[in-house]
RNA sequence: GCGCCAGUAGCUCAGCUGGAUAGAGUACUCGGCUACGAACCGAGCGGUCGGAGGUUCGAAUCCUUCCUGGCGCGCCA
């Protein structure tokens, strides 16, 4: 609806070039946008003010000559001058009428489009390490991730989402190394769990799995696991050397087939829980790249040698250095460590290398907040490899913070004792933490409150927009125990009835919504749905408290169906988007 | 110290990328069920848009500077 506006508009711009009024070269594309007050009008745009140079005239005059300039257009009632030189359009209630029959017949398609044309975007979200189960601050990310994902898709994107396994490195050995250590204390050594070791329960798990399947077959003596290894940090001795020593360690006395075994068993179990954490949060994946597969077959390798081949690279104490300060970055990044290992940053040049050669439009990465640093030696390692950084979109995620009780509660990832998303949802419900994590803009700090998302009262907005829905379905149930027909009549008849304010006001929500999800998309903003979805149901429950729908005049009844259909539509539609159940009753 | 993000009503946040009198929720105070679900609705109260300059017809929005908070600045991932 607003971009007929615009094109009307636009049209009339185009005469008045034509006339030679408006100077082509100077001709500034106006805004056009629905009011925010009724009295004036339903839309308004700055087209005279914004071309008073390019026309060599005052705002109020040019938007004189817009005005005539405008082509006929049956749906609009009155075109005003107002203020500085706004025009305003006022469209007759007709215009509004029709976009009732046409939810109903769009029905899930309402809202969609192909404003993307079939481009294919990459959004790659979560990709937390495997080595421990998803907690509260991934969840923000892949409710996010997500959402946007979902919303690209919706205005006709072709969407691959993607979920990168850090299964490489080096905290991958040292999960690996602490399986080990939990199941050597369960087959009844006693020993100092290293201090940089995974502690977490889900560790003994992993370990007690190991020790029921394969009983004393990966044990060894205490005494032979801790000879010679360097001291740990709380007997004045360094965390890292002590572990780096017992992962060396643990591989040398498993040897190779036992290790992996080890480390494939942790992988895997850890995997597969993140997966099925994911998908009972509503979240999947076209795939999930595995970072071991770029090492394993070359890629990482073949992105440093295009680096050096470029000139890009130097050796410096040892290591191989990448100048990305040459391409913006505030200092060099090692690529290959003196002792011959890549880093993790090798291992993402490749990656994103890869993202561009699968021959996406677009690439999206949600990060954690924590981690924008990385986005300017990224980028500068595209540009160096002669790839298009610009295609490259990295979206920051803040951190949620819970509250309970009003205290926020602590959290560290390190001694293990975290929320995990597993326990947040089953405290406050799929549908709850999906609405809340997309609730506020991601660059946002979350303040994410556990009683309110959990107490069912009008004060919980999930709640109040899913009620809405649920409200309608209870308005068609009394009216089939009524024998009224909740079969509407087709087309738009009898619409012409509806012209209570209430009525209006909720047509005008229901027309806005393709344009809530085309600029939520576009700008990837989920909030924007959600504090939609919260108006329409205000809409909508408004106009319930204001107007009995099931009145004895049939034509009236039938209009009114057909209105609160249609909203129906579109709560479920917006609800859908954001990964949040529309119930039918509650 | 440098960089990124944030600072709007008591609290939590919007503000459509420069537009008209800055809006919601919540809290607080009133009022509304013999009507389709009161898990709802209505009214009121509440503001130096962190401070100060600047850009222009016009600034919460853009620029400069300062203040406050969060995060980052590894041959970790």
């Amino acid at each position: 609806m607003k971009s007929q506006i615009a094109d009307l508009v636009s049209t009339a711009l185009d005469n008045l070039v034509a006339q030679g009024i408006v100077d082509p070269e100077k001709r500034r594309t106006p805004v056009v946008e629905r009011t925010r007050d009724a009295s004036h009008g339903d839309f308004a745009t700055n087209a005279a003010m914004v071309n008073v140079k390019a026309a060599g005239m005052k705002p109020r005059d040019l938007a004189e000559r817009i005005i005539g300039a405008l082509p006929e257009n049956p749906q609009i009632t009155k075109v005003e001058i107002a203020g500085p030189g706004f025009i305003n359009f006022y469209l007759t209630p007709d215009a509004y009428h029709a976009v009732v029959p046409r939810i109903i017949r769009e029905s899930h398609d309402y809202g969609r489009s192909d404003l993307g044309k079939g481009k294919k975007v990459q959004v790659e979200f979560v990709s937390a390490n495997p080595t421990g189960p998803l907690h509260v601050g991934h969840g923000r990310g892949a409710a996010y991730g997500a959402v946007v994902a979902d919303l690209l898709a919706a205005v006709g994107f072709e969407v691959h989402r993607e979920y990168y396994v850090n299964d490489a490195g080096r905290q991958m050995n040292i999960l690996a190394t602490s399986v080990w250590l939990r199941y050597l204390e369960l087959a009844g050594e006693e020993l100092a769990f290293p201090s940089n070791g995974y502690k977490g329960d889900y560790v003994w798990d992993i370990a007690a799995t190991l020790h029921r399947e394969h009983a004393d077959d990966y044990r060894f003596d205490t005494d032979e696991v801790f000879k010679d290894i360097p001291a740990d940090e709380p007997e004045g001795g360094n965390k890292e050397t002590h572990i780096d020593a017992l992962i060396e360690r643990c591989r040398h006395l498993l040897g190779d087939i036992r290790y992996r075994y080890v480390f494939e068993l942790a992988l895997n179990t850890i995997l597969d829980d993140i997966r099925d954490d994911l998908e009972k949060f509503g979240v999947t994946y076209e795939e999930w790249f595995s970072e071991r597969s770029l090492v394993e077959s070359g890629a990482v390798n073949k992105a440093v040698e295009r680096l050096r081949h470029a000139g890009h690279l130097y050796e410096e104490k040892g290591a191989l250095w990448f100048r990305s300060t040459d391409f913006g970055d505030e200092k060099d990044r090692v690529v290959v460590r003196d002792n011959g290992q890549t880093t993790y940053f090798a291992s993402d040049i490749a990656y994103h290398m890869d993202k561009l050669e699968r021959g996406f439009d677009r690439v999206i990465d949600v990060w954690g907040a924590d981690h924008h640093g990385y986005v300017p030696r990224v980028k500068a390692a595209l540009t160096a490899l002669g790839d298009d950084a610009d295609k490259l979109d990295v979206l920051l995620v803040q951190f949620a913070i819970l509250y309970r009780n009003g205290e926020k509660l602590a959290m560290s990832t390190r001694s293990g004792e975290f929320v995990t998303l597993r326990q947040l949802r089953k405290e406050v419900g799929r549908d709850a933490a999906r609405f809340f994590y997309v609730m506020r803009k991601c660059e946002q700090h979350l303040d994410f409150d556990l009683d309110l998302a959990k107490s069912q009262s009008s004060d919980n907005p999930v709640y109040y927009v899913q009620y809405a829905h649920a409200r309608i379905f209870a308005v068609l149930r009394q009216a089939s125990e009524k024998h009224f027909s909740i079969e509407p009549t087709a087309g738009d008849t009898n619409l012409e009835l509806l012209v209570a304010d209430h009525e209006l006001a909720l047509m005008k929500s229901l027309s806005r919504y393709p344009e809530v999800v085309e600029a939520a998309a576009l700008n990837e903003e989920p909030h924007q749905l959600t504090h939609y979805l919260r108006d329409l149901a205000n809409d909508f429950h408004t106009y319930y408290n204001a107007h009995q729908f099931l009145v004895d005049d049939d034509a009236l009844r039938d209009a009114r169906i057909k209105l609160i259909l249609a909203t129906r539509e579109v709560l479920r539609n917006g609800l859908n988007l954001i990964g949040v159940s529309a119930p039918e009753t509650m």
